[in-house]
DNA sequence: CTAAAACCTGACGTTGACGTCAAGGGCAAC
DNA sequence: GTTGCCCTTGACGTCAACGTCAGGTTTTAG
């Protein structure tokens, strides 16, 4: 296969494939005039490349990574770091929840016309330092009381 | 408070603060000297600004979603965004749960000294190119027969 | 054999959320 | 007043994963 095909196949762009040659994380034989040859395997690891870089790993950790891939062997340098990403990832993803319960926070706050429907649901008190202009505080004294 | 504190307190740079302010997300009055000074809420609000960082929203993002907290009102267009973002969350964090599955099955081939133990794990088949050369290919005709 | 398509290397550009340095100005304590 | 810390603006640097362009070579289709 050529790269051409191995970037369709893999969707993604021949500027990436050599990127990720640059960094070692692929490897392709040369033809006699110099243009990389892939194996059918190389569509199967950029996917899991791209899987890897859609979660926020690096591509120096996948290069630490690699070694486990190919030989299925692991190193306890490699036990470390698979640990480590495993951890950051389960923390990314609180961080997510986190953040979509914030905003489902906010969706729930902005659909309700009258928000002393449901004061509680106010908490944080996001008092606004000044609706109407920009930086002039022409002192409309709204001031989110957060009473409670 | 000045901008020190509210760095500070909220665990970011004064720099992250200028920038935030620099990108609409955030206003501070100012001294007759010139110096920014916040309200106690400042704090909530730039936490609330990490925690969408951290979640991968971007700051024009972010700013178009700030007329929300601020008003506690919701224009359909924050609607749509709002709900853009929660989606895009959610496949965020599938995609990183699929990542940590890639890497839990990486943990569990490296940990078994004979993969023989578990063949049908090694389905994908990462085939090595050439184990021993980087570039130049002298044509040591080993070839990665896979073989174990 | 030739023309087009695909590929090569090399190098500079992009984006986002800041870091960092420089050269000054404000503010509270003493 | 003056010392010293905190603040100001401005501007350039960083890092990662590519995008993009230029100029040349290889492969393929007809």
């Amino acid at each position: 296969m050529r790269i051409g095909d191995v970037a369709q196949r893999a969707g993604v762009s021949t500027r990436a494939l050599r990127y990720y040659e640059e960094q070692g994380l692929l490897t392709a034989e040369r033809t006699p005039g110099g243009q990389r040859t892939y194996p059918e395997s190389a569509v199967e690891r950029v996917r899991l490349i791209q899987q890897f870089f859609a979660a926020g790993v690096p591509s120096r950790t996948i290069l630490q990574l690699m070694p486990c891939v190919e030989t299925g062997q692991g190193t306890p340098e490699v036990f470390r770091v698979l640990a480590a990403e495993r951890d950051r990832m389960t923390a990314a993803m609180a961080e997510l929840a986190a953040a979509r319960d914030a905003l489902d926070h906010m969706i729930d706050i902005a659909s309700h016309p009258t928000p002393e429907h449901c004061p509680g649901l106010r908490e944080p008190a996001w008092s606004p330092y000044d609706p109407s202009g920009v930086t002039a505080d022409t002192g409309s004294p709204v001031t989110a009381s957060a009473g409670r």
